[in-house]
RNA sequence: GUCCCCUUCGUCUAGCCCGGCCCAGGACACCGCCCUUUCACGGCGGCGACACCGGUUCAAAUCCGGUAGGGGACGCCA
């Protein structure tokens, strides 16, 4: 075991979106390419914003997706104790202050500033105050240096610098005592040894901060890795007006875990000209310095190809378990009906997603109602009757059931009676399914069972004449 | 406004560090053909990009400079 150790530090303010699923993933992969730890940490010091809820969520996509960490989640709400002593050292030693600027007059100078054309950067008004009001309230400013650079090599960006000019005293504690979250992330990323910090792109500007912090208390620095955003069709930062953005709602939409974390790491990451990677593949492959510098937009097309992909390779009795919530949104109890396992054989080379396998395996169990008229428009009446007598008369003493042993006595009906396959098939496949997008007629008929498949085409064959 | 980052087919990307094998390769999508009993799958082929301008060099997608465009940050949010 390395000593590597990562970490994914979601804040619970909503669920588990594909930004945050990549960011997780490309820290499992490092943990797991390299022996290190995966550590979960849930960011929450804004006690305002932070729900259960989303903990909840944020819980359930990881565990869906199948990043499994190795340690925690840790709350940083169990440790504002620890924060606040820590505050209090850098108060001691000189390197904190405490600011009476109210929100309001910190607010209007910022807004004039930004007017002006100035850098909207705290003006340092209580930095040198040394008369201290005991009775007022007050938040912990970090004093910051203010010459020099500060940099780093960022492991995918490369070296960044910043002016420490740009920089301003940063605040660490607020008014009602609770740190703020450039100061935790320091204190927990030290504590818990985190070697390698991998996060969005977002927080380039401040690692800085961070850094000058991690200096100042004596914390050695950390690697950064930040990964570029995730873009919507618009090139605009992903967000729900360009559809979902939960890795639930991907789940929901019938699409498996694999192929969205293979999208998922391809999305700015590459090895060659690889598309496809097994879990034990992407582990094995993975390096961080493969990661783009350059921002990629979410391509649902190519999410439903991976997923068709993946669909048409799982193991059907593992998909028809998978299947079973979608088809009870449609009212389709497959008791009574076919077996699902064969079912979904029929189905798994022919959907993008479990939602399109549901739509497409309910007239297995549901027999149709109501046949696609436009498709049964395309034959008369008379060529419907003969051609549904023919193939009850063909189908009904045979004591075959395989798919392929059904496709020759299907031929046979149309050689014995000079007709060609779609004059056939299709009626069929009509009365079979109620339209015409459907497996093939032998796969149809042996999971159907030849006592309902007759059925069918028994009713499909009176109503039609019927007209 | 200031700072930081980014820029190869419509999209994801390879190549860039270590210039020539790149008049730029793969994948998704799209188009066409083949297969075919429908829908799909599959096979074959096509369309399609080095943001721009200068420089260095025998040679630049690759190195240097600038311009433009895009994104991010500038919070008592994370």
């Amino acid at each position: 075991m390395s000593e590597l150790r990562v970490r994914f530090a979601p804040s619970p303010t909503g669920y588990l979106h594909v930004g945050g699923a990549r960011t997780a993933l490309f820290n499992w992969l490092l943990a797991k390419n390299q022996g290190g730890t995966f550590i979960l940490r849930i960011e929450d010091t804004d006690v305002e914003r932070s729900t259960s809820e989303s903990v909840e969520a944020i819980l359930e996509g990881m565990k869906w997706l199948g990043l499994e960490w190795d340690e925690g989640p840790f709350y940083q709400s169990d440790s504002f104790p620890l924060y606040k002593e820590y505050v209090q050292k850098l108060l001691d030693a000189g390197k904190a202050y405490k600011c009476y600027c109210s929100a309001d007059e910190l607010d209007a100078k910022r807004n004039l500033a930004m007017q002006e054309g100035r850098k909207p950067k705290y003006d340092g008004t209580c930095r040198e105050q040394t008369s201290q009001p005991a009775d007022r309230p007050y938040v912990v400013r970090f004093r910051a240096p203010q010459e020099g650079v500060t940099s780093f090599d960022d492991l995918i960006k490369g070296v960044i610098t910043f002016p420490n000019e740009e920089l301003d005293d940063l605040i660490i504690q607020r008014t009602d005592g609770t740190p703020t979250y450039n100061f935790c992330v320091v204190i927990d990323d030290a504590t818990m040894r985190i070697t390698t910090v991998i996060r969005g792109d977002d927080h380039v500007n401040n690692t800085p901060r961070q850094i000058q912090l991690y200096q100042a208390l004596g914390f050695p620095v950390p690697q950064f890795a930040h990964v570029p955003m995730i873009l919507g069709s618009d090139k605009a930062r992903l967000s729900k007006r360009h559809g979902a953005t939960s890795v639930i709602a991907y789940r929901d939409m019938g699409f498996l875990p694999e192929a969205l974390i293979n999208y998922l790491v391809r999305l700015g990451w590459s090895n060659g000209d690889d598309e496809i990677f097994s879990r034990a593949e992407m582990i094995q492959k993975f390096d961080i310095k493969n990661v783009g510098r350059s921002a990629s937009v979410f391509n649902t097309e190519k999410l439903l190809w991976l997923n068709a992909h993946y669909i048409k390779n799982s193991d059907p009795a593992r998909l028809a378990g998978l299947l079973l919530p979608h088809l009870s949104t449609r009212q389709v109890t497959t008791l009574a009906g076919p077996d699902l396992v064969t079912v979904v054989n029929t189905l798994k080379e022919r959907a993008q997603t479990l939602e399109e396998m549901a739509d497409r395996a309910v007239f297995y169990y549901n027999a149709p109602e109501t046949y696609d008229e436009a498709a049964l428009a395309k034959f008369d009446k008379e060529q419907l009757q003969a051609v549904f007598a023919a193939v009850i008369a063909k189908l009904s003493p045979a004591p075959v059931t395989e798919a392929a042993e059904i496709d020759l006595l299907f031929k046979e009906v149309c050689s014995e009676n000079g007709w060609k396959m779609g004059q056939v098939g299709q009626p069929v496949r009509i009365a079979l399914s109620g339209g015409t997008q459907a497996p093939g007629i032998g796969e149809i008929v042996a999971t159907l069972g030849m006592e309902e498949t007759i059925r069918r085409i028994q009713r499909a064959r009176e109503i039609t004449g019927a007209q």
